[in-house]
Formats: C-alpha cells, structure tokens, sequence
RNA sequence: UCCGGCAUAGCUCAGUCGGUAGAGCGGGUGACUGUUAAUCACCAUGUCCCUGGUUCGAGUCCAGGUGCCGGAGCCA
C-alpha cells in the first residue's frame, strides 16, 4: 500500500505536481498539496474540489476502493482545510474546472479547519468581504485579479526595459510635497516631521538628467477623503521620466504602452479574463491611436451633451465618464488644461501661455483618468514664480530648482495608476478589488 | 468637510397598522455510488448598532450619537 504520509512522502516516488500541469500526467499517480475549496458527498461517494493556488480539480473518493483511514479522513473535511492528496488522473468528461479528475488513494490532512470558514459560496457584501480581505482572496475572482495585476506590472517594466530605461526607486518618506500640500500624511521624523510620498515625480526628473530615460513602480500615498470607486489612500503608481521629449511624444508612448499591456493581458491571460467574465471584446478594441482633445474641444463637447461644466472647471466625475465613453470604447488623450488647474510644475504652451502642455488619458466605462502627465517647466525663472505662486516651502524645493540651475533640458512623463488600470481591464467595479490589500479613509486591516 | 442612503442570526436579507424574532445560505446530525454553488429530512443559532424619549407595549415612531456605503470636492 501506499506510505504514511508525512514523513514518508519524500522517499515515496511520488510525482508532485500542481493542477496547471495535470493534463501531463493522464493516467499516472501523482500528489497534490492544496486546500479543500468544497466538498459533495453521498453514502458511499465523496467529491472533494481541491484548489492549489494553480488551479482547481475535482477529486473522487469511492468507499469501497479507498482505505477506511482514507476513507474517514475524506467525510470529516472541512472547508479550506490543507490537505495532501495522492491519486490517479484521469480525463473525465463530468469533471468540472479543468476535465481532469483524481481517483483518491491517499490523503494526508495537514491541516483541519476547525468551526465555520468565514466565507461561503454564496454573496456576501464589500464591507465583509473587506474585512475578511486575507480569505478572500483565496476566491476565483480575487485571485484572477491578482494574476492579471501581476501581469499588468510585468508588462510594464518590460515594456520600458526592453526601451532603455533603467528602473529608479522613488523615496516614499519626503521633506517636501509634489502635488498638494493638504493631503499628505504626516510622520514623525526624529526630532522632525516628515511625510510620505504622494508621487516619485520629482526625483524622476533628477534621475533622468543623470540616467536619461527612467522610471519608478511604489506606493503613492493620498490623504484625501475620497469615498468613490477611484480612490485609495495608498495606490501604486508607475511613473516614467523622458528627456528631450515633447507632448506628442509623450502622449504616443503612453499610447504604445498602454496597448501592449492590453495585448498581453489578452494573449497571456485568457483564463483570468474567463473567471471574471470580462467582454474580451472591449479589450480587443484597444489600438492605437487614441483620440487626441484639448481641454477647449472637451468642454465644448460636454456642453453639447448637456455638462454644466464651465470653461476654466475641471472635470467632474460624470464630465469624465460622459468624455471616456465618446471614442468607440477607446481610452482618450485629452491635452492642454488650463494651467490654473494643474500642478505648479507644468510647462505652459509657448503658443497661448494660458494654458499647460500636460495630458490625462481617460479610460472609458467610468474608470476615469488613468493617465496623467505632460511637459514640466525646465526654466528656472518661471519654476520659482510657480513655486512662490503655489504657497510651496521654497527651502525644501531647492534640490528641485537646482536641476533648472545645472544643464536643464526640456522633459516630461507621466504617471500611470496601476490600481485604475488594473481595475479597468478586469472590469470591476472598484478599484479596492484591484488592491491586494487596499487602504481606504476608513480601512487599514487586514 | 458637505449631501444622500443603510444598520435585524456567521453571511445575504424579509419583517405589513406599534402587539410572542423570520427565510435562504452557512454550521451540526442523518439518508443517498457521479455530484457540478448536489439533493432530501431534522436541529441549533439574536445586545434587532448605541443612548434617551413617546406608548399599556418599540425591530417598527421621535431625538441625539456611532459605524459603514455611495457621491461631491481633490486626484492616479
């Protein structure tokens, strides 16, 4: 018969393997390690679905063929409970998941649940979802999520690796402020106070004028006290850096990027994108080029569509959604927003002064902007007017000034969302779900 | 910070006119040799968010508070 378990298993012979390769093992005894996601039993039949973070497979045990040990160990198993499963695969056509199925010969419980596993398979709600963040995402759809995130990030570092550029860390603790100075978090520092990132931009910009073309993937940190779909309080944000590069330029590699992302999601992915029951089709419509507005057309257009939006507003939410649903399904550049809106480091367009040579791209379905960046100002002179219009702490914006000081030359880039990104081409419905673990105003555990 | 909504079993929710607290799922027990979120029978489960008020009587009505959700502002 086969060996105890535990401390026999390595000496057994035994193939160890994960349920993504079982179609190689057809017909041969193999062992799986995994967890118990459900359970369906008749008197003298069990039906065991085992999950292993690779997959799932329905294994089958028959009272008559197994031990009465086995046998025993099968009936009493709980959900989620780890077990390590030995058995026959087979190609069966009533097997669910992947058409294979394991006749069970051996199991080893590693661990047994006691009492009720929090999550069922039935719904349950964001909120308890959220607080049970830890075991949820052991669900189909959450670990779909994550696969494609991960897929979405390997994307796109090689995507700028495979261009030339060279991967620069941001600090996320900082003297100074990039955007705003109401919303960042405060930390103490020593004897000092000190706060954590809200953008790596800044110092993209010092490591361009050494590196040349460089990015940076890590946390940004918002202390707004934003409750929509959009917003997270720590996002992961990829933020690119270009010497040399002008508006249109920049607007194409984002352009480029953001299609090669899509396609490799669609080619790599299929699965996930299964799970979640993502239209394939709006992915597929996702090619260059994206539509390319000023800030003036996208007014006038969202007048016409009945926005009360003003010229010189920002855009609202709805004026967003109206603006990314306009393009047959695709993403939408929109350029040239008044300076007066915008970020004190934006460049104005030498050819109306009025207004900033910065981007957002909109993502359609309501996802919003998912894209934003431009051309920064690379004369010293009108970056301190800025700094000094803009209330900001001119001290700690010395270092910045100096690259204006020390061969400035003209540059731009962006910054990228992953969790909207993320959210958008898995469709759902909040970009907490695109967050392992997502911190909101009201949420920090799990 | 502002506006709106919600709060009842572990979860998702119902609860009529103010009159003894309910269902489904999950859990437990039992039956069943091909189940697909299995099915069937039985069992157990409550600070009805908190405090105060009205009332013979409050899950239900009123006031205040707390928590959460959605949106605005701000932003990726």
């Amino acid at each position: 018969m086969y060996p105890a378990p535990s401390n026999t298993l390595k000496e057994s012979f035994m193939t160890v393997t994960s349920i993504d390769r079982i179609d190689q093992y057809d017909g041969q005894t193999v062992t799986l390690r995994g967890w118990l996601y459900n359970k369906r039993e008749s008197g003298k039949l069990a039906f065991l679905i085992l999950r292993d973070g690779t997959g799932f497979i329905q294994c089958v045990a028959f009272k008559k063929e197994v031990d009465e040990a086995v046998w025993e160990a099968c009936k009493g198993l709980t959900q989620e409970s780890s077990v390590i499963i030995t058995g026959t695969v087979r190609k069966d056509d009533r097997a669910p998941y992947c058409g294979y199925e394991m006749g069970i010969q051996n199991i080893e419980v590693v661990h047994k649940v006691e009492g009720e596993y929090p999550i069922s398979h039935k719904e349950h709600g964001p909120d308890f979802l959220l607080s049970q963040r830890h075991l949820w995402l052991r669900t189909p759809s959450q670990m779909a999520v994550m696969r494609i995130r991960s897929e979405i990030i390997a994307a796109l570092r090689d995507f700028f690796n495979d261009r030339g550029f060279t991967m620069v860390d941001a600090p996320i603790v900082t003297a100074n402020a990039c955007e705003g100075t109401t919303n960042l978090f405060e930390i103490d520092y020593f004897d000092d106070k000190a706060y954590l990132s809200q953008s790596g931009q800044l110092y993209m910009e010092a490591a361009a004028f050494a590196l040349g073309n460089v990015y940076c993937l890590g946390p940004a940190f918002r202390a707004e006290r934003s409750k929509t779909r959009k917003h997270l309080t720590e996002f992961w944000m990829l933020e690119p850096e270009m010497t040399y590069i002008d508006l249109d330029q920049n607007m194409a590699i984002q352009e480029e990027m953001l299609c090669y992302v899509v396609k490799r999601v669609l080619e790599r992915r299929q699965q996930e994108l299964k799970t979640l029951e993502r239209d394939q089709s709006q992915l597929e419509v996702i090619q260059g080029p994206f539509p390319r507005i000023s800030y003036h057309e996208a007014v006038e257009l969202l007048q016409a569509k009945g926005s009360e939006i003003q010229m010189g507003d920002d855009f609202g939410a709805p004026d967003e959604a109206i603006l990314g649903d306009q393009f047959g399904g695709k993403p939408v550049f929109i350029h040239r927003f008044p300076s007066a809106i915008k970020a004190f480091y934006m460049k104005p367009d030498p050819e109306n002064p009025e207004v900033a040579l910065g981007s957002d791209l909109i993502a359609p379905d309501g996802y919003g902007e998912i894209i934003g960046g431009g051309q920064r100002i690379d004369d010293y002179d009108l970056l301190l007017q800025r700094i000094q219009e803009h209330d900001l702490p001119q001290e700690a914006f010395d270092w910045y000034l100096d690259l204006r000081r020390y061969g400035s030359v003209p540059h731009g880039g962006f910054g990228l969302g992953i969790e909207r990104v993320v959210a958008w081409i898995c469709g759902t419905q909040h970009v907490r779900e695109s967050s392992p673990f997502p911190r909101t105003i009201y949420r920090i555990t799990p």
